[in-house]
DNA sequence: TCATTTAGCTGACTTTAGTCAGGTAAATTT
DNA sequence: AAATTTACCTGACTAAAGTCAGCTAAATGA
């Protein structure tokens, strides 16, 4: 009845208002959108001004001239590049931050009433995130990080619930030798990655290791709505990696065929062989190992 | 770990890059995007001058302006409004619908190109209709339409496929007495009404009437993405409003309380009463009735 | 070391967008 | 019938955005 062509259309149209509207409101502080547009870039922390340049697709002579507005206005500072005296960094003033912090104001409250306009605010949001991290997908950076950080505990206590739920049953991280699991995931017995998009943690992997030259893939996950990205074959690139370069030839894993019936998929796909039961945890009912050296 | 302003924000930021693109590729075209805009809605249909003005927010003085440069390209004619001669109609030339094609094209290729950038595309569509959908809330209408044009087959089909689905058998729109059931659905006997975004079908509701003072609803359905906006309350009020106007006093209704959780809440809390079965169709197991009138 | 490239600044533009005070003709109200 | 309102046009602006050539200073490369 609708093409997927005009069903993309039908989204662009309506969320260009929404966009419009948003734009609108920067125009209330006063100021033309172009120098707005640079000081939102500098408060969020790009000080770098080619990089600016490049972001907001500015001319050089243009951006020099929104540059000494903002300047002039005693919002910002730029200073050479200490590494490269050519190019400039800019940061704002305390008077800088304090008119940031009101274009932030504006941003929060048009977003609390996208949210208040809808009863269902959660569909909405889970819907806003596919397409979020759809189209961000080629900012999402895999970085290494410790298992005790507020993001990997977020990541692991997600898992536990998505793994309880789906097992309907108790999945207790504690119970599962959650400290003891901590300390192997950290280098040098270990390592443990997350998924990041900006600061938004969307997955994460670890490697436990106890010094010997086989390592275990514990805690894949990444989030229900960051999932088809390919985020869980990146995490797990980069710990392969990094668990070769730890000393380890050979990685496992157990994983339960009811519960994670993708993941069983994955793993055959990417060169894990089925193997016999290596432990005695009750949960899984599939052990997969690969050799990661030759 | 990521609160929901933050999500919406990010959802804003990622599609300001797809709309910011979308508009860039109208500049290919060597026009700006103030004219491209006027010509676009005129290709859309939006003849009436001061519509445009409207829904492009424009000055009398530049709508004016843009619109003089429209015409000298030879792309648009304006006339004086047939009613109201202060008024004025603006409509494409053929040259001017050689060139709005083009820009449907560019629109068609951006589409295509998202489309293209991710698999899983039927999940981002999905996502898209959510968001679109509850975004234009406000423009969809509800219309009148014959149960055999194109519209209301696409709905009923989509109703059958649905409680087919549900109910885990065939669900078969012929043996429930399709042919019978839209002539009951026309007209004197009785009304069909749809949800209607633009040209794109959301729902649908029919009174099926044999001249008696007793109307049947039936095919009462809304298009997932589109649920939660109210639709088919909207759609039973049209449809009550026409019972009435057809000199119905009372309307009932069967429904399957396994197939169809939320329709009973929803009847029961809209003032629907449950009664005896009136039929010995075997797909229903919940009746109900409403006096329409005093 | 000297030519070349890179990053950014400045001056001198043009184009696009937007505003505002008149004005005309048609429609509506009084 | 006169006054008012409405829809649009025109001229005369201003502001914002964008372009381009030429410049300096720092870094890079032959």
């Amino acid at each position: 009845m609708i093409s997927d062509i005009n069903r993309v259309r039908q989204f662009n149209r309506a969320t260009a208002v929404e966009i419009g509207a948003l734009e609108e409101s920067f125009l209330s502080r006063g100021r033309p959108l172009g120098s707005a547009r640079v000081l939102n870039a500098i408060g969020h922390g790009m000080q770098n001004v080619a990089d600016i340049r490049k972001t907001l697709k500015l001319d050089t002579g243009l951006l020099s001239r929104l540059l000494r507005g903002l300047e002039g206005e005693g919002l910002i500072e730029t200073h050479p590049h200490p590494a490269d005296k050519r190019g400039r960094i800019a940061v704002l003033t305390s008077a800088g931050q304090t008119e940031f912090a009101l274009y932030e104001d504006l941003s929060d409250q048009r977003a609390t009433q996208i949210l208040a306009r809808h009863k269902n605010a959660q569909r909405l949001l889970d819907a806003m995130d596919i397409l979020a991290l759809a189209f961000a997908k080629d900012s999402i950076e895999i970085i290494e990080a410790d298992p005790t950080s507020d993001a990997s505990v977020y990541c692991m206590t997600s898992y536990a619930q998505e793994v309880s739920q789906r097992m309907k049953l108790e999945f207790d991280l504690a119970k599962s030798g959650a400290p003891d699991l901590d300390a192997g995931m950290k280098r040098p017995k270990g390592v443990f990655f997350l998924a990041m998009l900006e600061t938004r943690p969307l997955g994460c992997v670890g490697i436990k290791g106890d010094g010997s030259s086989t390592g275990e893939v514990k805690r894949l996950w990444t989030l229900p709505a960051a999932r088809g990205l390919g985020l869980a074959k990146n995490l797990m690139a980069a710990a392969e990696g990094a668990a070769l370069e730890l000393g380890m030839t050979h990685l496992r894993l157990d994983t339960n065929r009811a519960a994670l019936p993708e993941a069983a998929a994955m793993y055959q796909k990417a060169g894990w062989t089925e193997i016999d039961r290596f432990n005695d945890n009750p949960y899984p009912d599939m052990f997969f190992e690969k050799q990661i050296s030759l």
